[in-house]
DNA sequence: TCAAAAGTGTTGGTATTACACCCATGT
DNA sequence: ACATGGGTGTAATACCAACACTTTTGA
């Protein structure tokens, strides 16, 4: 094995995009031979921890790798670290052994990420071969713990959801105030008053209305908006809280 | 150094107490022989985690031996992993060399504990020789990271109290309503309103008036009152919240 | 009788909810 | 001309913040 690499200590990466439509999340396919049938299912991307860089480092080289993406937001949700986490189906051991992935116990820390997919940017990507864009409601079964993992990322990104605005990592530069607000309706399982939704967004002073509007769409064409990060870096001093 | 221990991953725990009058945590003094000179500082309890636990029963296994407690409130709060947490002040890594600590690379995962001190459990309350409980107020330098693990932690505990009625592990089984105030005060730095307190306690049901007083105050006696854990589970399945 | 904390209601302002129609564009 | 989503205001209600005095006990 590598010995660049801590045999027990790995990070997993939760990878989450908004296509407008769905919210996504990035897993990796992975073809497993065992008992002669080769099976194929669906991991989180992720990686042993190198030696030499730190646990957040570790993460974004995964991203890196991944996307071809840097700076990207990124953020640390857990550790998992059942003394079996590896060795729940059988499958998953057979694919280690194929790998040649140490047997020994692994502890993981998992990250989550959250990327703007829109077409804009999907020039700068550039994904590894095995990577997919999958939408969360349609996951079932994960490798290993990944589900467990996914699912405690979804609770913990409806959390900062609640306090910070983040969701602005989802969606390109200049948005419109519907795909601002189908956003959380995803995430919350929710629907809003799009007249309330519109109320509370004109009381906050960092999402800027800009002089520009949608082009090419069959129906009347929507104001685009920004974000403005320092604007709200300033703001929150006092009213430490950005909730819909 | 002991084969059943992982060398790479620790647990570090910061645990809470509240004697009524201050919220503290539970610190381990540490004698340092560094250059001819005794230095005396504090750290966090923690350990390696052995081979042959989860990660969660590695902490637990750290508050029984520090508390002699058992089965106490305790959640994960995220791993710290710089190259060089261990490797700060040169008197951490002096007294890593006393102790026969590898001085390898250590990835921790910090956790916090809410633990209740009030006088009819001290009884059952052991400590660990060394162990000090300290203001958090007072607290200014710790070993390692140490300090950085403790601000998450309460930052971490502000945020679940906004969400999840686990004050009441820091307060006997029977409490008044401004022993709870008070809690709330001290984690939050802030004052609220005695009134309104009591207008939105008394709109919880699970928050429950007891037939019943204190006794041996030099002041009117305060009603008491406890926590319905069962029927706060049942509650919560609508009006996910709790927050004052 | 004094000190110390317990306990209790009202009001004005603010925020939240519910709700329905016309508008601008591409096809 | 039609389908599609964009954009807008008001009224009723619930929630929140501010505020001061009386009560009960032990010393």
């Amino acid at each position: 094995m590598d010995p660049s690499l801590i045999p027990n200590v790995s990070v997993d990466c939760v990878v989450f995009g908004f296509d407008f439509n769905d919210l996504k999340i990035l897993l990796i396919e992975r073809n497993i031979n065992h008992e002669d049938i080769t099976f194929q299912d669906l991991k989180l991307p992720g990686d042993l921890v190198r030696w030499n860089e730190d646990i957040c480092e570790a993460a974004s080289r995964i991203l890196k790798e991944l996307t071809g993406l840097e700076n990207i937001f990124l953020k640390q949700l857990t550790a998992f670290g059942g003394i079996n986490r590896l060795n729940i189906r059988p499958r998953d051991m057979a694919w280690l052994r194929q790998i040649d992935h140490p047997e020994e116990r692994v502890i993981t820390i998992a990250w989550y990420s959250l990327i703007n997919i829109a077409l804009d940017r999907s020039a700068q990507l550039s994904l590894e071969e095995s990577a997919r864009w999958i939408s969360v409601s349609q996951i079932t079964e994960l490798a290993f713990d990944h589900r467990l993992i996914l699912d405690y990322a979804l609770q913990q990104l409806r959390q900062d959801l609640m306090f910070q605005p983040i969701g602005f990592e989802l969606l390109p530069e200049k948005f419109t105030l519907s795909q601002l607000q189908k956003l959380y309706e995803l995430i919350f399982q929710t629907n809003y008053d799009k007249r309330n939704f519109r109320k509370k967004i004109a009381q906050v002073n960092y999402i800027i209305p800009l002089h520009e509007k949608q082009t090419g769409v069959a129906h009347k064409p929507a104001r685009l908006y920004s974000f403005n990060k320092k604007l709200y870096e300033k703001t929150r001093k006092e009213n430490f809280g950005f909730s819909l």
